[in-house]
DNA sequence: GGCATGTGTATTTTT
DNA sequence: TACACATGCC
């Protein structure tokens, strides 16, 4: 079958698809076809012969390279498109590892640890140094995480980091040195991988004389998407996966990266044709998502921005009506407006899964998550805190992972303490009795005496001694692990065999988190608040798995690609029920909707207060909102609450007047249609719906004054 | 050594 | 608000 698809290209979108072989730069702005040109060039190359397995396509997420390999496998039927290395840096890096891992010496069974693993383990470093003991303010373990996180993905010296964007941990220097030490050893010592690591161990593979040529050469084609928000050790893996055959296509826009915090540069894509010699380039600028009217304000925002951006968008799509700025008198009639405007829209046949409110912080919600429940309104919630870092579903995930990797400190640790009558102290011993730490029978990693000496198989044999309150639920745990490996652990004194060529063969999944749960249940009865419902979640947890025949896949799946909100497990939806979404700006990259809500408008929040320490910073939050403007196709709706009461801080009525977001200034302003809520007409097309008044607003205000 | 209770503080974005 | 840390009791 012919190349009919590629018809319905642009000239430019077509010459980006059909390419041939060699570097090439793809710069596409906002909403000009990007995930359709890198599916077609997907399909093009299938086409042209290539096979699937033979192309690599990295992604920001991993559902966009799902989306991605879904649409170019409508226009190749006749190809297993699926076949595709498709992925994230960190999901392929995982991929790979686990297959030619061996050079590098890595146990295949190694540990994903996502961030707030790193910074458990940060923690119990930490408190072992003693560094915290004298010194009242050595950073904490969230901190301690981005300082390493940043230095390593910068490849900065730690000195450098410090001094430029953590200034006020200087002082620490020497301690944040010894524990991140500490910190590389012991997870080298255990076979854990944080994030970094899956990185740094792909490029070191790529750089490796035994396999580095093999790797390099499984590909014939790399894609990567998102490009202005890679790292310089990402740039370098690219480098390091061009070897005999120089094709590799990125796609990106400078206008768009808003991933420095992870150490994203905006140099990759600048530098590109200098690090690829021989590289084209190819500029995607007609827009295809947006009304002009959307496009003129976000083009009026980027034209304060400092920097020079390479492409200025436009659109033949009629122009629309002008975006809307709300100046509300506070967060409660922001929430109360949005509301209204979804349930106009709604009735004007936009359904709520066409729709999306946009916020900078994940905790920017909260009021408004409060009131759609309140409504009835169903929602979908991407970003802010996830179904994973939920402290139930890390015990379970936790007890999973000692399966797989008896050396897992974190785990074990964190287990450990569920049990009643022990705590740190208890916990380390215990763990030491099992010799979960490695450093003490390392000699002979190969010997086979010592691999049958697992934690696990001392922990069947030779049960350590724990406190007598411990000791029901302890042996509950035994219990739960041994089930879950198909080992029998009767009598006291069998010698049972626990490998994995054990005679019985270990359950399904599913089957092993139901063991699992026999033993966590009692403990998250006594622990927790809330416990039926973290019971459930701990079943929901046994619903994703039944998908999984592997734990280790399930177990890294789940720290790589976690479910994106909470209540997509809660509730599943069902395809024809529609839902309203939530999400931050970061996380709605990508992503586009008929009408789009931007709340908190307000200097504080966007820019965050956080940010605004250097000019980089605010020009990054700048792009921040220029990314939240353009997911818009035909109506944008911008909310700025004048008051905030922070009764988050001190009880009492107190309140502060906000500043407009200062992005907001007069040139972009002109670009808006201005309406004071609750005190004037609505526009046109949401007149003749019941509309907050002035009065109402007395009302309120009123109320308030008792409501506390 | 564990654990309940009280106090102070910092507070974004994500693979 | 929520989390880390300190204190004092069992």
């Amino acid at each position: 079958m012919a190349t009919n698809w590629l018809d319905d290209l642009n000239p430019a979108q077509r010459e980006a698809a059909t390419f041939g072989t060699g570097p090439l730069l793809v710069i596409a702005g906002a909403g000009t076809g990007k995930t359709k040109t890198l599916a077609c060039r997907v399909a093009y190359l299938i086409d042209q012969g290539v096979k699937p397995e033979r192309i690599l396509l990295l992604t920001f997420t991993r559902r966009a390279a799902a989306e991605m390999i879904r649409r170019a496998q409508k226009m190749c039927s006749a190809v297993e498109v699926g076949k595709v290395w498709g992925g994230t840096f960190h999901a392929v890096a995982n991929r790979l590892l686990r297959i030619y891992g061996q050079a590098l010496s890595l146990a295949p069974n190694f540990t994903v640890m996502d961030q707030s693993d790193a910074a458990d383990l940060m923690n119990l470093i930490r408190s072992e140094l003693g560094v915290a003991k004298d010194k009242r303010r050595f950073p904490k373990k969230r901190t301690l995480v981005a300082v390493y996180s940043h230095t390593v993905n910068a490849q900065n010296s730690l000195r450098r980091v410090l001094d430029k964007y953590f200034p006020w941990c200087k002082e620490e220097y020497e301690g944040m040195k010894a524990v991140f030490e500490h910190y590389v050893q012991r997870k080298a010592d255990h076979q854990l991988m944080d994030f970094d690591d899956l990185l740094l161990h792909w490029l070191a593979l790529c750089d490796s004389q035994e396999v580095g040529r093999a790797i390099a050469d499984r590909f014939d084609h790399v894609l990567v998407d998102e490009y202005q928000d890679t790292n310089v050790i990402q740039a370098r893996t690219l480098r390091g996966m061009r070897k005999a055959y120089d094709s590799i296509t990125v796609v990106g826009d400078d206008a768009q990266s808003i991933y420095s915090f992870r150490s994203a540069t905006v140099r990759n894509i600048l530098d590109f044709p200098e690090q690829f010699p021989g590289a084209q380039r190819v500029t995607l600028e007609k827009n295809y998502r947006s009304t002009q009217s959307i496009l003129a304000a976000a083009n009026a925002l980027m034209d304060q921005a400092v920097e020079r951006y390479t492409k200025r968008l436009w659109s033949d799509r009629a122009s629309g009506s002008k975006p809307l700025l709300h100046h509300c008198v506070d967060e409660t009639q922001q929430t109360e407006a949005v509301c209204r405007h979804i349930l106009q829209h709604r009735e004007q046949d936009v359904p709520l899964r066409d729709q999306a409110v946009l916020f900078r912080a994940g905790h920017h919600s909260a009021d408004l998550e409060i009131e759609l429940g309140r409504r009835n309104i169903p929602f979908h919630k991407y970003g802010g805190l996830k179904f994973i870092e939920a402290a139930h579903i890390k015990d379970t995930l936790a007890v999973l992972r000692i399966l797989e990797n008896p050396y897992d400190v974190i785990s074990w640790f964190r287990v450990l303490q569920l049990l009643e009558a022990i705590g740190p102290k208890t916990a380390r011993r215990i763990m030491n009795d099992l010799g979960v730490d490695r450093r003490d029978d390392q000699p002979s990693r190969t010997d086979d005496e010592t691999r049958r000496q697992t934690p696990l198989h001392r922990l069947f044999r030779t049960p350590p001694r724990v406190p007598a309150g411990a000791r029901e639920s302890f042996s509950c745990l035994r219990q739960s692990l041994a089930d879950c490996l198909g080992v029998v652990v009767g009598a006291e004194n069998e010698t049972p065999d626990a490998t994995p060529t054990s005679l019985s063969d270990p359950p399904s999944v599913p089957v092993q988190l139901e063991r699992i749960a026999r033993f966590l249940n009692p403990v998250i009865e006594r622990v927790y608040d809330n416990y039926l419902v973290r019971q459930r979640d701990v079943d929901q947890l046994a619903l994703i798995a039944s998908r999984y025949r592997s734990r280790a896949r399930f177990i890294t799946d789940l720290t790589l690609d976690p479910p994106s909100a909470t209540s997509d497990l809660a509730q599943p939806p069902h395809l024809d029920d529609d839902y309203l979404n939530l999400s931050t700006i970061h996380s709605a990259k990508g992503c586009e909707w008929t009408v789009v809500h931007i709340i908190h408008a307000a200097d504080g929040m966007i820019p965050s207060d956080m940010a605004v320490g250097d000019s980089a910073g605010v020009e990054e939050e700048r792009r921040l909102l220029y990314v939240a403007m353009t997911r818009a196709k035909d109506r944008l709706h911008v909310y700025f609450p004048l008051r905030y009461y922070h009764a988050k801080y001190r009880r009492g009525d107190g309140h502060g007047f906000a500043q407009l977001s200062r992005f907001l200034v007069d040139k972009v302003r002109t670009c808006f249609e201005e309406r004071a809520v609750g005190q004037s007409a609505e526009p046109d097309d949401m007149a003749n719906t019941p509309s907050t008044t002035d009065a109402q607003v007395v009302r309120d205000s009123i109320n308030r004054l008792w409501s506390d």
